[in-house]
DNA sequence: ATCGATCGTTGAATCGTTTCACATCGGCAC
DNA sequence: GTGCCGATGTGAAACGATTCAACGATCGAT
């Protein structure tokens, strides 16, 4: 009944098989009125392809496999609409796995991934160990990394460079005349923050008479930003900074809530300039709006889906993409 | 080479494809010896099961999908999320489109699932016409609406309660002693905004004395709260609402925004009191904790699947499962 | 020694689609 | 009339896993 197969439809229209399939992938070698009668018989029939039958004659999946560190968070939500749209473009489909940080559940898509035969994977590790991955890459299933390197350079990775990033945020404040600049980072264990800071140092050094302090707190939240923030308030003027680079916007938009909060005392960004990192999308309209380092991430995706592609077609390695970002600026440094 | 399939894990480990297979489903019905000789083999040629084969048989995937409106909402990675642990829960695997509120691409998705032979479909409808869906439901693939009802009573769904919702808001700000109510609604053709106001408009009518304004916006945004916000700065205190209720979050910020910005004059909740809807993340972290009214997101994506998985195993019917929303009191009304 | 029952294993049929070597036919040139 | 051509259409052989009727071996009971 609901079983419609390709058979079905054959008997119907009064064909055989070979030319409903025909039909269905090259309807240019099929006379015009058999095309006509078999997708009648189709209609009425309601016949669906069955997928899996294709691809088990096919070999391989017409997907790929995505696998983020957290869904929620809009900065992979955004590279996932990139890879979405470049893949509906290529007449691919995208099946997309949260491992929310945990190596185990990176690992069960992995293998859900390789059952399915997918034509490639693109993945946020989670896992630091890359063995996995090189392993499928070798197999025959092209890996390539989206925000995370391989310092061994066997698989392709696509990235941002934040070491630039780093720089570019530094020098728009050393730029605005800002001398003293804090550096409000996360665990400097995440090559992100380490990378950024790396910029920064360098940015530093280049002017004389600049300083650099650096804060490292244990969360990338809010919370901990707007903690932050206040125990600014409390240093006597001397000691405070004329310039915070936040190395994300969440602690950046913390950081600023107190300032604005406090407001008999300091403000922003005449006392103090604030520039955050990511450009989320609520920087732009917080109280202030936030200055920020943009990162392409749609393009981001994208570009890890072509590299994907072209590994997959012609072999072609794409090495170590990296991608420049972008200052933004807003209220929260240029007043 | 990388095409390991059970026959020749069968040659390898000398036995019969048949055994390799209930090695692979019912080891328990096959001999220790075997199994441990049959495993050894997989492991050496590195042997992955072809899901599509096993599809073929099966003659349904063990996968379901949902297709949702916009992946960046947060409100739908967390609908998302839930889907997903259930699923998980249930060794299915879940296939995620993003329709971007445009029936076409809805259509594409579903012809997509259709043809992989999920198990069934879970969807926030971005096409009012539920024909299509109920097309499906009737050929076999059990459909369940997340945040959308069907009045023919034909499809399943699960919603949260806006009615209640609205009341809830408006019987927390009454309860606070405002008597000036103004709502800040969207668009009134959404179902969602219709109802939160119609639980507003219950709740006023049983308080002598109190009012109720009600200003629709185009959009759903920050930028659009706060222009309304601004714009409230400017009334005489007598014109005034002393409370204001947003029918989202971002829609609460901006009005928040707008109000802390302009501090001079108007003090929240002071002056007036401020309350949203959805309780997003950044709700909690507003210049002014933001109260609002929480949606049980998770759990909706939850019990939608289990609807779902009801319905396939059983064929039980959920009908229209609505759940309770929940009132979150935070500074920007109590003060 | 024979029978039956139990356990483990076998091998062929099956799922629905694609592909490809081959058949058929009408037309055209010689 | 013969031979050849292109255009259409055919039907069987894959793809890889699952399932199930049937088979052989072993053992205890008679």
């Amino acid at each position: 009944m609901s079983v419609v197969s390709i058979r079905d439809v054959a008997t119907a229209a009064g064909v055989s098989v070979g030319t409903v399939s025909n039909v269905l992938n090259r309807p240019e070698k099929v006379a015009e009125a058999t095309v006509a009668r078999v997708r009648a018989a189709i209609d009425e029939l309601g016949f669906i392809r069955n997928e899996a039958a294709r691809q088990l004659r096919e070999g391989r999946s017409a997907a790929i496999g995505l696998v983020v560190l957290d869904v929620r968070n809009p900065y992979f939500t955004d590279v996932a609409h990139g890879v979405e749209t470049a893949a509906a473009a290529a007449g691919l489909s995208v099946t997309l796995g949260n491992s929310d940080g945990d190596p185990a559940r990176e690992q069960r898509y992995l293998e859900l991934f390789e059952q399915q035969r997918v034509q490639g994977v693109l993945i946020s590790p989670a896992d630091a160990s890359l063995e996995r991955l090189r392993r499928l890459d070798e197999r025959g299933i092209p890996v390539v990394l989206v925000d995370g390197a391989d310092p061994s350079g066997a698989l392709d990775s696509v990235t941002v460079d934040d070491v630039a990033g780093g720089r570019l945020a530094a020098e728009h404040l050393l730029g605005l005349g800002r001398r003293r600049l804090l550096v409000v980072a996360g665990p400097a264990s995440l090559r992100q923050v380490a990378d950024r800071l790396e910029g920064v140092r360098a940015a530093v050094a280049e002017i004389p008479g600049a300083s650099l302090e650096v804060q490292h707190l244990p969360q990338l939240t809010v919370p901990a930003g707007r903690e932050l923030g206040r125990s600014l308030i409390g240093r006597p003027a001397s000691a405070r900074p004329d310039a915070v680079f936040a190395v994300n916007d969440l602690l950046g938009l913390g950081v600023l809530q107190a300032l604005v909060l406090e407001r008999e005392t300091l403000r922003v960004p005449e006392d103090i300039a604030v520039i955050g990192y990511d450009d989320i999308e609520w920087a732009a309209s917080a109280v202030v709006p936030l200055s920020s380092v943009r990162q392409p991430r749609e393009q981001l995706g994208r570009t890890a889906l072509e590299a994907l592609l072209a590994r997959g077609a012609e072999g072609l390695r794409a090495g170590a993409v990296r991608f420049a970002p972008e200052l933004v600026a807003r209220r929260s440094t240029t007043g």
